[in-house]
DNA sequence: ACGTCCCATGTAACCGGTTACATTCGACAC
DNA sequence: GTGTCGAATGTAACCGGTTACATGGGACGT
């Protein structure tokens, strides 16, 4: 059994209460007193612990952090910034993976609840009345996520959010500036109220400059949920020449998808990502992306914590940061590979591009 | 404040003993009792403190995992498929990134160490005598770390480990077969107890087999730190036909880097990477690589944390997966580039690969 | 009718800390 | 010398559960 307050005190020879105020910091305990005692707790590896302090003050020193997806680098970064901040000042956390459903989401908050001081939900799941309900039992952190505006927030409930207009609105200027007619927007899970943010700066902004917007939904807004969404928008809509992803996963995926096929990235089709959360050189063309950073909004969900008597902190500003995956259109969008393709066949001196030869060659499925 | 144990017995007008009893399932409590004390906690939205439970039964009924970077998809898959199976247990997780130092991971096994029932310290950065140390005082699992033979393991220390032997052989005749001579790997930090495995198995087959090994160290295994080693190979070492990787993300940067060079995978250099951790698609070309899959390991440990009573598990196998990143070195090796790049020019009427053309483009620093 | 036994429930101690309040003791003023 | 005051320390209640043990009453056997 591990050593506890009483045994320090006991072989100190002192009461329990002074063996606690002469370990819990300087309260009005005399110097050779405190001394000692310290001595004795070194000497027993006495480590207080945690769930009798907790018990007998009412408050934790943790918090809980549930994400939908512990693997997605958007919200690792968001946890690896709230971690680090939380960690200096000596408060654990406790996380959980909701993996996209409500029901989970629940089920960690239930758990969580009696053993933290705090929750901070990311891009929950939940609807507004379900959030509304965990605030009423603890103080909640709401992440990447806004209650909506019929909801009344109650006081226990504060918000840390992205604003993702600006840097939409940037990205819609600019694929217009280099020419292309319509845009694609390829969307989060429809419970993302992230999603919905971005879906609507672009209807809105689509609407002002009358270009036609697409939206395409997906299931994950993972690497692999991009390419199964490149895949269909080139199918369905071979003409598409812009695209925009909800996040750099998506595009990553999607830049696969159609670098697959053959096409050019920007010469066919302009991918914008979403995050600027890819080291450089991961992407290939460079990733022209919203810089909706996910560290950022850590670092202020740590904030909003620490500092609990703060206002409600604003949103986090968001910028369009142009790289090498747009540019103008120079063909009529992808219907015209093809053709192009048939004429460079037709030159044959000329040795084959390498990376067109790597795609014919058929290799293992993944897994 | 929430409502307590203590309540609901006043409201059904029992002791506390018996809706303590009613509470927690199935002990000897009459049926009608046991319905009525359920009635009036559900009416009160009772939920039974973790704290107090764990403070009277001296279990927590959560564990601690410390991973030397919640940022790195190894350990992030890892935590994944920890915390699932954990979850479904309704085990929580406590998480703490040691940013790769021993000094943090001994904090944060300080500040874990009296609210969890066991540690799992994956790739540890630890000396073995601070690992003893630590499950000393409570059950540890090292994960893809091994203590050395001369320290005694304590019995509350248990191992899970990826065994790269297999995969790691099979990979050097592999490279052999495909009629590269010399082989370079790129190691990951040295503290790495999983990088001393995979470079020990590399030196003894390379040995066997009596091709040169270069061996090049790493700070980070990820992203950015395999670009800089491609970066420091390329120019010291312009002959390399044949590159291991201490994982896939750190293959992704040397792809990166061979890319940017304008050097062809697999016709100039062979790259081989470890874990098996990207999505199909994600690598370009697709990765051959070992697959040390981190989720598997992550299942081992939560079995080994499930089944305390469980015998030592063994360790998980590897074996190679060919993909289409490595292949006959068709020249003879980087230092050749230059000239085939002069010869291209020459011929010129054919269109420049579009790839190439990308290269030399200039585009904006990333952050 | 009485003793025995068992089962449902209650009482109270305990887990490991913190802290309000009580106690003790020395210093100082008169 | 004695009363007062305050600083250092001790006593005990408390946080919210669990559980060993005590208690009481009904069923059953003889």
């Amino acid at each position: 059994m591990a050593t506890t307050i009483r045994q320090v005190a006991a072989a100190a020879g002192v009461s329990i209460a002074t063996a606690s105020r002469a370990l819990s910091g300087s309260d009005a305990v005399v110097a050779s007193t405190k001394q000692r005692v310290l001595e004795v707790a070194q000497r027993l590896d006495y480590l207080p612990s945690r769930l009798g302090r907790s018990l007998a003050t009412g408050t934790t020193g943790n918090v809980g952090v549930i994400l939908p997806d512990v693997t997605n680098p958007f919200y690792t970064e968001f946890l690896a910034e709230l971690e680090s901040a939380l960690g200096a000042r000596d408060i654990g956390v406790l996380v959980g993976d909701s993996h996209e459903t409500p029901e989970l989401e629940r089920r960690l908050i239930q758990r969580m609840a009696t053993q933290v001081d705090q929750l901070v939900l990311a891009s929950s799941r939940l609807d507004d009345g379900d959030v509304a309900q965990a605030s009423a039992r603890l103080p909640v952190l709401l992440a990447n996520r806004m209650l909506g505006a019929e909801t009344p927030a109650p006081a226990t409930l504060r918000q840390v959010t992205i604003d993702v207009e600006p840097g939409f609105r940037e990205a819609v200027h600019h694929l217009r500036e280099l020419g292309h007619a319509a845009i694609t927007y390829i969307d989060g899970p429809p419970q993302s109220w992230s999603g919905r943010q971005k879906a609507r700066v672009l209807e809105t902004v689509c609407g002002e400059l009358s270009m036609p917007l697409t939206t395409v939904q997906l299931a994950r807004p993972d690497f692999g949920g991009g390419r199964d969404a490149g895949a269909r928008v080139l199918e369905g809509a071979p003409n598409t020449t812009a695209i925009i992803a909800f996040n750099d996963q998506v595009a990553l995926g999607l830049l696969s998808a159609l670098r697959e096929r053959g096409l050019d990235v920007p010469g066919d089709v302009s991918v914008v990502g979403c995050d600027d959360s890819l080291p450089e050189g991961m992407a290939w063309p460079a990733l022209t992306t919203v810089d909706s950073s996910s560290r950022m909004l850590g670092a202020r969900a740590a904030a909003a914590i620490l500092e609990p008597g703060a206002p409600q902190p604003g949103s986090v500003p968001t910028r369009l940061i142009v790289r090498a995956s747009t540019g103008r259109s120079h063909t009529a969008g992808i219907a015209n590979v093809a053709g192009r393709e048939a004429k460079r066949i037709e030159s044959a001196s000329a040795p084959p591009p390498v990376e067109k030869r790597s795609v014919s060659r058929p290799h293992p499925p993944h897994h």
